[in-house]
RNA sequence: CGCGGGGUGGAGCAGUUGGCAGCUCGUUGGGCUCAUAACCCAAAGGUCGCAAGUUCGAGUCUUGCCCCCGCAACCA
């Protein structure tokens, strides 16, 4: 059997969790789901980022010890993955003590081969945020945070020696097409930092505690990403006493990382992984932002949206099926209340529920339930549509190999459509009319439950409760998985539910805008 | 001359190797009645940011210019 490895970005929890961040997680999930039904061992790995000066500053504005701030966020950030039904397999949390001693394990072996070395970090400092700022982060001259002046400072820090790796890098990613998705990625990382030449990477810090400390220095503590980035070997257990699922798992097959972070995840991980002399991971997906109307979500614009209130108001399979649906690879997806209304009626209301809706209500009609066999290609239309049913798969699993997962979803959608077609097409209230048509009448209902369970395979690894509902109205059971899609002719002995129950009910348009509004304000 | 992405009918977007400009929504007209005023068909609507060039032929290639967005290194 093989595995998959997938993971997504330990999160920052300074915060709530936005929709941005369930985005990542609901693809990883997606995808380990995917690979579950396809036959793979596969491990999903997600969870929270815990170091750092801002959960020291967050934690004493709570009057908390960092500890305390962070324990209570990691519950909150695991509630509402079991909210979403997300199947992460492990849940990382930095501050787990095998973590840590790995971190400085990796640590004091970088300085011992030379990687690491003592210098001076230098940045411009403002004292009462106790914070260092680059030139570039300062707004006009001053501090970025509270507006007050900032000087310059210096501090005795660790750095990672990058210049070694940058020409093995280039080289790797000129030898590894897949390894970085979209391309234009990696574009942007050889014509921004290493063609320009990489500069070392400061890899402690002196000015806070709340971190891992450095064993051999325990007056500095590792700063972020030597941290946050190694979770993905730690998680596996890379140096415990137990390191079968390492041995395993790695190489990841997937990170996905958001564009913000991508830098880190294309330069710097793969070369602290050579540095460990460990293989890279196969592939690194960046993927681009939800955006609201007016630009970047904020709270102060008033504009952020939680996936909580959205799952609450609309349920969780129409709120993951927004996300994945809107952003696309080769820009930012948009968020508006009105393009998630109307994706709900349009999409899920209109082409999906109607669909199984109409065709439960025509097999109990004409046919008291049973759903008759295969008889062949009895309309004109018959083979058109089975040549149909074959090409969503091939174009289903194009989309998502070459990371379109928006475009995976148009694909079954355009399939949905194709099936409500196929009904006006072949008429089935004017075939009952006439006993002498009951052939086409049979092929016909059998075509459209066919083409209704292979939608709901489909769409399972996203939309599990769904599926799980159209099965149910289908009289089916739920044990499938990818190979099911193959016996689109084999279905026997079925009897669909005596009355159908929409899957989703129509909203009103306008009531709904106004309370994705509110939402919003809160 | 920092780097990258984008500028296509009212809105949001597709357009692989150059070959009659597509999709979803909206608008207008029609069809159907199995279904949630849903579903299906048809029509109207674009000088594909601007200009020049290559070519039998360019949204698609080249050059110049104009806008919008992101990144520009230690902030997840």
């Amino acid at each position: 059997m093989s595995k998959y490895y997938v993971t997504t970005p330990i999160y920052y929890p300074s915060g709530k969790f936005h929709i941005g961040t369930a985005y990542t997680t609901v693809l990883a999930d997606m995808l380990k789901r995917l690979k579950v039904m396809q036959g793979y061992e596969a491990l999903m790995l997600t969870g929270v980022d815990e170091h750092g000066q801002k959960i020291e500053d967050k934690a004493k504005e709570a009057n908390m010890s960092p500890k305390e701030y962070v324990d209570i966020q990691a519950e909150a950030a695991k509630k509402l993955w079991k909210t979403m039904k997300i199947d992460n397999d492990i849940f990382m949390r930095t501050t787990d003590e095998y973590h840590e001693r790995a971190v400085q394990e990796i640590f004091e072996k970088f300085l011992k081969q030379g990687d690491i070395y003592k210098g001076e970090y230098e940045g411009w400092y403002c004292k009462p945020c106790e914070s260092y700022f680059t030139e570039t982060q300062l707004v006009d001259g001053k501090c970025p945070d509270c507006g007050r002046e900032v000087k310059k400072m210096k501090e005795e820090a660790y750095f990672f020696n990058m210049k070694k790796y940058a020409r093995k890098l280039l080289e790797f990613y000129n030898t590894h097409p897949d390894f970085i998705k979209p391309e234009y990625r990696k574009t942007e990382m050889i014509n921004n930092f290493i063609k320009p030449g990489l500069e070392d990477l400061c890899v402690t810090r002196t000015s806070f505690d709340w971190g891992i400390k450095v064993k051999s220095d325990p007056q500095h503590v590792i700063y972020v990403w030597l941290d946050a980035l190694t979770n993905y070997i730690t998680a596996l257990g890379y140096l415990s006493d137990d390191d079968s699922m390492f041995k395993k798992y790695w190489p990841a097959d997937l990170h996905i990382v958001g564009k913000d972070i991508a830098r880190f995840h294309l330069i710097y991980w793969p070369i602290f992984l050579m540095a460990l002399d460990l293989p890279l991971p196969k592939t690194i997906f960046v993927h681009n932002w939800i955006m609201m109307k007016d630009g970047k979500m904020s709270k102060s614009k008033g504009n952020v949206i939680y996936p909580e209130q959205l799952i609450e108001r609309y349920g969780l399979d129409a709120t993951k099926y927004f996300l994945i649906r809107e952003v696309p690879s080769s820009q930012d997806g948009l968020f508006s209340p009105e393009e998630f209304v109307q994706r709900y009626n349009y999409d899920l209301c209109n082409d999906l529920s109607n669909l199984l809706n109409r065709t439960i209500s025509m097999v109990n009609k004409y046919f008291e339930g049973k759903v008759p066999e295969y008889n062949g290609l009895q309309n004109d239309v018959d083979e058109d549509l089975e040549k149909a049913s074959k090409d969503v798969i091939d174009s289903f699993n194009r989309e998502i190999n070459d990371f379109e997962f928006g475009n995976s979803l148009k694909e079954i959608w355009n399939y949905i459509s194709r099936t409500n077609k196929y009904i006006d097409e072949t008429s089935p209230w004017a075939l009952a009319k006439d006993e002498e048509n009951i052939e086409k009448l049979k092929s016909c209902i059998y075509h459209l439950v066919a083409n209704l369970k292979e939608i709901a395979i489909l769409i399972r690894p996203l939309m599990e409760d769904t599926s799980d509902n159209m099965l149910r109205q289908l009289g089916m059971s739920n044990k499938v998985n990818w190979d099911t899609l193959k016996e689109y002719k084999d279905i026997k002995d079925t009897k669909v539910i005596g009355k159908g129950e929409p899957i989703f009910m129509r909203l009103k348009e306008d009531e709904e805008i106004e309370a994705i509004k509110n939402m919003m304000k809160q």
